[in-house]
DNA sequence: TATTGAGTCGTGTTATTTCACGATGCAATG
DNA sequence: CATTGCATCGTGAAATAACACGACTCAATA
């Protein structure tokens, strides 16, 4: 076997990755004590050099340490994860025709799970329920992603009440009239536009993203 | 003030809570001496009791320790950062007429931005080109969910391949003639339906979920 | 007013960890 | 065959963290 470049893991090096993505996948930090007992390690000195050697090639974090006591924490990071072929959502950039994991390893990205809906404090999910915005492609079920509190730009799609309305419906926002008055659209084309004052309406949040689960979850 | 029930937190409470945050967002790990420092605690037995109390609430979880000299890590719990009224996405029944904390309160579920799409490993995302699978509401420039690897029923929608066709599409299935036959149709009606032999078509995933980004991304 | 509990601080003990050093076996390379 | 780098193990010393204890303040309660 030739040796590794410094872009592949060694197999002492992919054993220890290993460990450290169950300790991930069991939600536990990677602590140098459990990690040597998981790999069945004698000493932490057996141990430490394989992994300083991993953190300087960018495939694991060291955290904490640097004194003598002080309790080091061991993570993989996103090239580590990617060098198990685990990990996040490969975005691939056609429909795989051969192996798949000849198609990961030319994944033009790799999408964490958190990452894939980007979104701030304060955002909201809603489930939609009908069929008004149809004609946007958000069908009955879809979750949407809104955000509150931001402008909503001309012909956006936003989920709107008027009046008293407390329930609420996405509708496509339209400024008429300088910004006097606000055309509300559903995209169902068997809705009718509704046209009231601006200070009638008020802004529940913005449309930022859709969700569709399709089958069974999981 | 009154004494808050377990159910909140109490200042001092909220306040670690807080610097917990603050690590997660860091993405660092919890350490009791960073915490100390974050928090201008002179020694760790300040916090160690407020930690236990918070822990036996559930807001937080304590891990490591069980000896003197092993080091613990916190981490706040997903209920301690809904009792924060941060972290994770509120699943609202409907469009928050109100105060929006008061909307969120009543959330009927919190989900973590790992758990928007439930996806197993092997999974992968595509971007949709074209207006193909209009009818079905997918866009052009949606990130679709592939499962490889499981069968794909009746009438559901997959990335198939036909021959040696290696850009494949998104096509709705129906099985014909016992299976032996496969038609595949795009759901925008511009496109005529597809009918192959089985052994000529091969499914690089069954869609799972769709995901739309609106308006610029974060 | 007395009581309760939370939060804070300090001290001492003890177990454990990191760190630094050297030594060995092994595989692949030149 | 000698060299190189990796992985493993052991030892010793220094430093630190957890743990347990008691004491104090402060607020809200009964």
């Amino acid at each position: 076997m030739p040796r590794p470049a410094s872009q592949d893991l060694t197999s002492a090096q992919e054993r220890v990755a290993r460990a450290l993505a169950d300790f991930e996948r069991a939600e536990r930090p990677g602590f140098i004590a459990d990690l040597l007992k998981a790999l069945r390690l004698a000493a932490e000195s057996s141990l430490t050099p394989t992994l300083q050697k991993m953190a300087r090639n960018g495939f694991v974090d060291i955290l904490g340490g640097g004194a003598q006591g002080r309790s080091r924490v061991v993570r993989l990071t996103v090239k580590g994860r990617h060098a198990l072929g685990i990990g996040g959502l490969p975005l691939l950039g056609s429909i795989p025709a051969g192996p798949l994991s000849e198609a990961v390893a030319q994944a033009a990205e790799i999408i964490e799970p958190g990452a894939l809906l980007p979104h701030r404090p304060g955002d909201f999910l809603l489930r939609v329920r009908g069929e008004s915005m149809i004609g946007d492609a958000i069908l009955d079920g879809d979750l949407v992603l809104l955000r509150p509190g931001v402008a909503v730009p001309h012909k956006a799609i936003a989920a709107v009440c008027v009046g008293d309305d407390r329930e609420g419906t996405l509708k496509r926002v339209f400024y008429e009239n300088g910004g006097e008055r606000v055309r509300l659209r559903a995209s169902n084309p068997l809705f009718k536009d509704m046209t009231v004052a601006a200070e009638r309406v008020h802004f529940a949040g913005l449309l930022k993203g859709v969700l569709r689960h399709v089958g069974s979850r999981k």
